[in-house]
RNA sequence: CGGGGCAUAGUGAAACGGCUAUCACGAGUCCUUUGGGAGGAUUUAUUCUGAGUUCGAAUCUCAGUGCCCCGACCA
């Protein structure tokens, strides 16, 4: 893409309003925009990086035999009075109408899958669907962290006996493990024994470190599994007893929810029991909150390569040079002829410093810049983000250097 | 929901109750520039909304709205 034609900015200074690193870093180069707390736009840079984490997560659903479907948002109250949900203070209500918006869909799915799961033959049977959820939270904070609208990934489980739930419920694990790891995450990203709140006896929760999180978890040496604060009595189920205090953000969480949705809305099999339910979200918007947090510098964002919007920022020091300009649109199309992703900085009315300096807020992982100097060598010059060396590429050896 | 703070151009800031609301960056036009945010000329506002005090309000008072932070809350 060039970015002449990019109708984004990118912005030398923060919005006096936002403290939250990654809220300042995405406005500043462009890949979001507040529109108010806790309600963002997701430009298309920002787009582009929330995609790349949906696909992966797609992916590892589908992977393990999850099938995707669209709920609506917009939920009549009928159901969400029968589990005693409708007032409560997460939900969003329309003035006038007996509807809501959706925060979370048992009440959704239990019932449609009773008339899809008829006997045991049906079992088990596992739907996800990737949606915008709406949360009335009392305090929106840390940018796209916390939002009253965000992009969520709900997964839920039908089984007719425990020892079934519990293989999924590994499955699961796993898979979240993969999707985190592929999100560059994997060092940083603890399973974690968890409360179960209002939904289950307990859980476990995917919670990545970073400052910029709202949660306190002890990791255990022996195990490496970590333990949240809310549950935490100083012991591990390993036996472990020293630990590591860290603050870390939510990025999943799985359930064992029980029978508590299924016998409410009469989901059972042809003997008459309850079927077994679980449930497993990850919030998309605020794995690329997370993801910002964790990878940073003093110069602006550095995306791990699978989510990065471009893999290759492509920069033009062309000086206003006829010559040097379709040189540059030259290296363009060996790069996307390569099956590049290539963000082209063909912009005419930019300082080097200017265009340098955006590369570096933008975070896309390799840098390619072509410039007087470079072409006298018939080269290119290559640096990665996170690095700062840089090294001299001939032009004809790029196809198989990059 | 308790406590605290803030609201002035696209962005960031300045302005004692008093002159035409100032500056930087960005953006537009013209010219000169191009390896780390370059220079000159020129253009760019209903000071969040409503009421009040006053000869006079960006500035003081009241109400509303919005935003941020701490806490409580949190699939």
């Amino acid at each position: 893409m060039k970015q002449s034609n990019l109708f984004t900015k990118t912005f030398k200074e923060t919005p006096r309003d936002e403290v939250s690193l990654n809220a300042q870093l995405l406005i500043r180069g462009g890949f979001i925009d507040k529109l108010g707390a806790g309600i963002y736009t997701f430009l298309p840079l920002g787009l582009r990086v929330l995609n790349k984490i949906e696909n992966i997560v797609r992916e590892e659903m589908n992977n393990i035999d999850a099938q995707e479907l669209l709920m609506p948002s917009l939920l009549p109250e009928d159901n969400w009075q029968a589990t005693k949900r409708w007032n409560v203070e997460e939900m969003y209500k329309i003035k006038d109408e007996n509807l809501g918006l959706g925060w979370t869909h048992e009440e959704v799915i239990t019932p449609l899958m009773k008339k899809h799961i008829l006997s045991s033959k049906d079992l088990p049977k596992f739907v996800y669907q990737i949606q915008s959820k709406f949360r009335n939270e009392p305090r929106a904070k840390s940018g796209i962290l916390r939002g009253r609208e965000f992009l969520m990934k709900d997964l839920y489980s039908f089984h007719n006996n425990e020892k079934s739930l519990d293989e999924y419920y590994e499955r699961v694990k796993k898979a979240y493990a993969k999707i985190y790891e592929r999100c560059g995450l994997k060092e940083k990203t603890y399973l974690t024994l968890a409360g179960g709140g209002t939904f289950s006896s307990s859980s476990h929760e995917f919670q990545t470190i970073t400052p910029a999180g709202e949660d306190i978890i002890y990791i255990c040496k022996k195990c490496g599994m970590a333990i949240n604060k809310e549950v935490f009595d100083k012991r591990c189920e390993c036996g472990g007893k020293e630990f590591i205090e860290e603050k870390a953000i939510e990025v999943g969480n799985i359930f064992k929810l029980g029978t508590k949705y299924s016998e409410i809305f009469g989901l059972k099999d042809e003997g008459g029991k309850p079927l077994i339910m679980g449930c497993y979200g990850i919030g998309i918007s605020r794995l690329v909150g997370a993801i910002v947090e964790v990878f940073n510098d003093s110069k602006g964002i550095i995306w791990p390569e699978t989510v990065a919007p471009f893999s290759v920022h492509l920069i033009s020091l062309d000086g206003g040079d006829s010559e040097i300009k379709a040189k540059s649109d030259e290296i363009y199309s060996i790069l996307q002829n390569s099956n590049l992703e290539v963000l082209y900085d063909n912009r005419d009315d930019k300082t080097a410093g200017e265009k340098l300096n955006d590369c570096d807020l933008m975070g896309i992982p390799l840098r390619v810049v072509v410039s007087k100097k470079t072409l006298e060598k018939e080269s290119v010059e290559v640096k990665k983000r996170k690095e700062e060396k840089t090294e001299l590429v001939k032009i004809k050896d790029l196809k198989n250097e990059i």
